[in-house]
DNA sequence: TGCAAACCATAAC
DNA sequence: GTTATGGTTTGCA
């Protein structure tokens, strides 16, 4: 049984899907019908779910990581992610995407310098991503800084970066154990906006 | 700028 | 097997 739990906060939802403790698919969008839309099509399994009103203390602690990074806000807390169910390439992206750090943006194409494949390829991963946005997919965007797209709607990944910037003025390597990922400075994509 | 062609893993047929 | 599909990239006019 799959457990689906929903809540609002300010003009957004969000929600998280869960299999015995571990999330199978969050996601932010502005409005209900479109969370749970969101995390309905990105569960990886045909099982029964049922959505759930009282959350709980897993749930909520879940739910509000993702409200604290809406917000913007530096979050520690490691949660559970099901991947086990998807395919290896996929996985390889989510977890080079989830290094990414706060203040910091990467290119499609970055990500597969890194771990192999193409760009497309990437944009695909990016596009079913079910962990939005707990794999900071919003820290994604074109080579020449462009926004790219995003699965919660593009005004929400704006926000999201707009929140996030940190002040930072040069690039960086994040070490990724057997590959380096160059990210840049998100106020690049902020100033490519106007 | 704008357009066309190459790119690459997945899912759907 | 084969084809269609992207949250791309690059090169060239």
């Amino acid at each position: 049984m799959i457990e689906v739990y929903a809540q609002s906060h300010g003009d957004s939802w969000f929600a998280v899907a869960l299999v015995n403790q571990q999330i199978v698919s969050s996601s932010i969008a502005a409005e209900q019908k479109a969370v749970l839309n969101n995390v309905l099509t990105c569960m990886p399994f045909n099982e029964a779910f049922q959505v759930f009103h009282e959350p709980t203390a897993f749930a909520k602690t879940a739910l509000s990581t993702l409200q604290d990074i809406y917000e913007g806000k530096e979050t520690n807390t490691e949660l559970p992610l099901l991947t086990s169910c998807l395919p290896v390439y996929t996985r390889k992206v989510l977890k080079a995407t989830a290094q990414i750090p706060v203040g910091y943006v990467t290119s499609y194409g970055a990500i597969a310098n890194a771990v192999g494949g193409g760009p497309r390829a990437v944009g695909n991963v990016m596009a079913n991503n079910p962990f939005m946005p707990l794999v900071p997919c919003h820290r994604v965007v074109k080579s020449d800084f462009g926004l790219g797209g995003y699965g919660g709607g593009i005004s929400v990944k704006i926000k999201l970066l707009g929140r996030e910037k940190r002040g930072f003025s040069e690039t960086k390597e994040v070490n990724l154990g057997d590959a380096c990922l160059k990210v840049y400075p998100v106020e690049y994509v902020i100033r490519h906006l106007a």
